[in-house]
RNA sequence: GCGGCAGUAGCUCAGUGGUAGAGCUUCAGUUUCCCAAACUGAAGGUCGUGGGUUCGAUUCCCAUUUGCCGCUCCA
């Protein structure tokens, strides 16, 4: 476990070195838990997005993409749960460090009073309660713990700190101009990506003319208030959800669910990462809108983390959403029912939900890709840092070297540059010995260098150096394109 | 949020109550015909930030911030 977490450490440098990330705002001290993708990292980050969003909307035809508004209206979170569910004031008490949800802290108290026969003052209690909870009055709140004598169950002591409100959702005002006395114009900026395919369902499904079942796929930021971040960028204040969420016929939605919790783990195998470094964990306690979850886990070096979660939502969703807006959301399926003889007919489709954290799946493919390398010989120490990423995802596909730079070396180069550079992200570099050009190009993860040399001129030959093997290979000049091409496809 | 440790060049670190050094890296050049080469030269730090003690603080003290470790929390 040491070793691991050394590991960690290592990535987390290397992402720094190699300009993948970056702490945000670094040179004002930085902001916790957010952080910044470099030139890499950018590349990276993008790689891996369009490999997903490929995976699921050109390579399903029942799947669509969007990209909703990270503003939404303040209602959604209200119909979400997430207004009601991730607003609580908290308590802590100083001396058990434990901390509490201000009204579960009562609540047990008036529980207590009841059955000391105590009933009249308990209900009084808890109507003064509501009453400062829904004014957010913090200050009345303590007062009324105080003034009933609440003690820590931990530490039976009464040493509070002040209430503070712990907010999920970051909230900012709406319009140029500040509100008025009493109006209310704050909006959140979204806490996940899922409500902006839910609000449009209705537009996706009719404009496209989706037929159950079927997907609506998006990427995008998502904001969140954590009360400790400290996991680099497994966990941060602003990141990034892939998600899909899949309309199905009611009672159809067990087979999809299990369809989709393998169809998940093989995309992710997909990449040639190894089966034994994922595992599924299936979900006991469900949320207030599941009914079957679970997550896809991999072994980072901090131990096994959620990456992926797939849940079954059940009509949770567009059931609060027809609820709130007044609007049906309802799908009418021609098909015919063989157990009637007639069609399906008006309901609320289910859904099933794939949600991964595209963050978490960059440090996934830097944990599996990052190796240093011991290559030593008796003669001489040696040692190298590579990054095995999967070719498709790496940031730079080509490095491009003259071995020397005279003799019109640099020349040929240059041409097989402006012949590669279109299809795809490609590196020239004329500079230093060739091994330590090779060695550079290890640490971003680059999988192919060719180098030109004196034979080149002669026959159109150059040689193309593998990353992960280190072997090196005669090709003609002609064939560089398709070979890299070929690997990335 | 609480406790412990730490912050000196891009990186890894040394150092001292008298306004800072090494290796690697980077850059310019010489030499090099396939895996961290050598040589020459150069660049780069208000010693995390603010305050205090002192003739003088990177060094001692206090606060603050950031990071690490542990605990706590995490639909």
């Amino acid at each position: 476990m040491a070793n691991d977490s050394n590991k960690f450490q290592a990535i987390i440098s290397h992402c720094k070195e190699y300009g993948f990330i970056f702490p945000s705002s670094e040179i004002y001290d930085g902001l916790q838990a957010v952080y910044d993708y470099g030139q890499m990292g950018s590349e990276l980050k993008k790689n891996i997005r369009d490999y997903w969003w490929k995976s699921m909307t050109q390579l399903n035809d029942n799947i669509v993409g969007i990209d909703a508004a990270i503003f939404m209206h303040p209602t959604t979170w209200k119909a979400s749960g997430h207004v009601d569910n991730f607003n609580d004031p908290m308590i802590d008490n100083k001396d058990s460090k434990k901390r509490y949800r201000v009204d579960h802290l009562i609540e047990a108290h008036a529980e207590q009073m009841e059955k000391d026969g105590r009933i009249d003052e308990a209900k009084g209690m808890l109507v003064e309660m509501e009453n400062l909870l829904a004014k957010d009055d913090f200050a009345g709140l303590k007062q009324l713990i105080a003034d009933h004598g609440i003690t820590c169950s931990v530490s039976g002591t009464s040493n509070w700190t002040d209430i503070r409100q712990f907010n999920l959702m970051f909230a900012t005002e709406f319009g140029a101009v500040a509100a008025e006395e009493g109006q209310d114009n704050i909006v959140y900026l979204r806490p996940e990506t899922a409500q902006g395919i839910f609000v449009n369902f209705l537009n996706v499904q009719k404009t496209g003319r989706m037929k159950v079942p079927f997907g609506i796929a998006q990427t995008g930021k998502a904001f969140r208030n954590e009360i400790v971040a400290r996991q680099f960028i497994f966990r941060m204040r602003e990141f990034e959800q892939m998600e899909m969420q899949f309309f199905v016929r009611p009672g159809t939605e067990g087979e999809w669910y299990k369809y989709w919790k393998e169809a998940r783990l093989q995309w992710h195998l997909s990449l040639g990462i190894p089966a034994e470094s994922y595992r599924y964990h299936d979900h006991v306690k469900l949320a207030h809108y599941a009914k079957e979850a679970c997550d896809i886990e991999f072994n980072f070096p901090i131990g096994f983390k959620e990456v992926e979660g797939i849940h079954s939502r059940g009509k949770f969703d567009l059931w609060q959403h027809q609820e709130y807006s007044k609007k049906k959301m309802q799908y009418f399926d021609n098909d015919i029912d063989p157990a009637t003889g007639k069609p399906y007919g008006n309901y609320i489709p289910y859904v099933i939900e794939t949600s991964i954290g595209l963050d978490r799946m960059f440090l996934l493919v830097m944990s599996h890709a990052y190796e240093e390398q011991d290559l030593s010989t008796p003669e001489k120490p040696d040692s190298r840092v590579v990054l095995k990423l999967p070719a498709k995802l790496a940031p730079i596909k080509l490095a491009v070297f003259p071995l020397t730079k005279k003799d019109g070396l640099p020349e040929v180069a240059e041409r097989i540059m402006d012949e590669c550079r279109s299809s795809f992200r490609c590196f020239y570099e004329e500079k230093d010995a060739i091994g330590k050009r090779y060695r550079r190009m290890d640490a971003v993860g680059t999988p192919f260098c060719v180098t030109v040399d004196h034979q080149t001129k002669e026959d159109n030959t150059v040689t193309i150096r593998y990353r992960d093997s280190m072997e090196q290979e005669r090709i003609p000049v002609s064939e560089i394109r398709n070979r890299v091409l070929q690997a990335i496809g």
